[in-house]
DNA sequence: GCCTCCAGAATTGTGCACAATCTGCGCGGT
DNA sequence: ACCGCGCAGATTGTGCACAATTCTGGAGGC
């Protein structure tokens, strides 16, 4: 920022430790990167300059690159070839089959809670309670980026605790692309935040009503789409290209 | 395979197309590594050099070390640091939650269509009756890899049909997964193929019985997975392991 | 004044060389 | 005979240099 200093390559730890080590510094810039996109310090369209992040992170460009491709395969950002990468923008069109697409799957993810043997286990129970805690402070302290990121694994402990990594693991990317569509389209607006929802549905699952949980989940999901403004205006140069689509070519 | 020549490089095409030319020659080889993968052309844990592959394809190392990243993410391909690349091989308990994910994907999918208005749009009822018919002439031919191919793509024709991509695009991946799976799991006898099963299924989907059609879906998939052999003898060495576990050192 | 075009800068894409790691095998010691 | 040790050979991992492309700002013409 201050200095413009090009020539320094920014040299990453003496010792470049290969092997598992690497790995797992790769997945911790994604989850980095991830939770900066999804608490919109990176807002949807920003460019994601591969120079810039490896200076960032103080690794080389080529790791860099690849942590890229690994975002862009989830869709949390995009890539152009020959332009970089964006922080993913998506349509009004996208963020509705997202959140179609989490009722799909956190509805069957309810069912299955609701199925579990009652009295629900200790370490069920007590992680819920702490996280509900934890999602009580963050809004008492009124952190939004703690609340968005306590928000989302919210909805991740509910999937781990039906047992199914692999729908587990689809549902994440999908609140991640949640987060995003959020930042793309929240209204400037209210936003009663859904720490609230998430208590009653703690209780409702506590409590094995049946399909009360479950209803709730819905709705819960339904109110946060329902807060987002998908009208049809995506974007400018768009909204040009379509109204002058078929105009005569004035040679 | 005739000469063992290593210090021909497989130079690619003269001129070496950049930019959009060369995305999608990338997802031609997923693709095409896929459909192998998926049509047991390459069985899980076969190993999957880099170099192979490059030639295989004509294309450098590096693309294909990209292509690996892409698969892996996917789940088709297993990458383990400094080793390489693997079919993957999924574990009993994966295979389930594949399934899984896909009856609480493949409901949803189906219990859209039935909401669909009727009668259904000329050109569903024309791909349906087209797919269909490839599906019964692959059966006559007794041509497996058509079968297995076709199978997959039946399901995918109806989630496209349902209308959201996004669910469509998860479906895909874990298409390619229950390949695998079926793969790995399959019994040695039977296997009534599904094109019967997705006879039924278009009829009732045109027919619109309420619920039929979902329900004969979810029965299609439990057929699916009950014909594998799910046990969980998934590997000599874990079994010996298991054991052994608790026996006493012999000191 | 505005549009077009072009050179230089910045950024992304790719091949290549070499480093790091794993595997298989032979050799010597006990 | 068995076990560890270590040395090639093969394979993967990574930095780097350079090629290709896009972007930017300004000069020049209409």
């Amino acid at each position: 920022m201050t200095t413009a200093a090009p020539a320094k390559p920014a040299r990453r730890t003496p010792l470049a430790r290969t092997g598992a080590a690497r790995s797992s510094a790769e997945s911790r810039i994604v989850r980095s990167i991830g939770e900066a996109i999804a608490d919109r310090r990176l807002p949807p369209g920003t460019k994601l300059t591969e120079e810039s992040l490896a200076e960032a992170f103080g690794v080389s460009r080529e790791r860099v690159r690849k942590v890229l491709l690994l975002l862009a395969q989830r869709r949390v950002v995009t890539l152009i070839p020959n332009r970089g990468a964006f922080v993913a923008k998506p349509s009004p069109k996208e963020a509705r089959e997202v959140f179609e697409a989490r009722r799909v799957i956190e509805r069957a993810i309810m069912e299955r809670l609701e199925r579990l043997p009652r009295p629900l286990s200790d370490d069920m129970l007590e992680k819920l309670r702490g996280h509900g805690a934890l999602e009580d402070a963050a809004e008492r302290a009124a952190d939004r980026k703690a609340m968005i990121r306590l928000s989302g694994q919210f909805h991740l402990l509910l999937a781990e605790f039906a047992g199914n990594a692999t729908l587990a693991g689809i549902l994440t990317d999908l609140i991640d692309r949640s987060s995003l569509a959020i930042a793309a389209f929240e209204r400037r607006s209210s936003h009663t935040c859904s720490a609230d929802d998430h208590r009653r549905l703690i209780a409702a699952l506590i409590g094995n009503r049946p399909g009360e949980a479950t209803a709730l989940m819905i709705e819960h999901l339904d109110d946060v789409e329902r807060q987002l403004d998908l009208e049809a205006k995506t974007d400018t140069r768009i909204d040009l290209k379509a109204i002058f689509a078929d105009e005569p070519e004035p040679t």
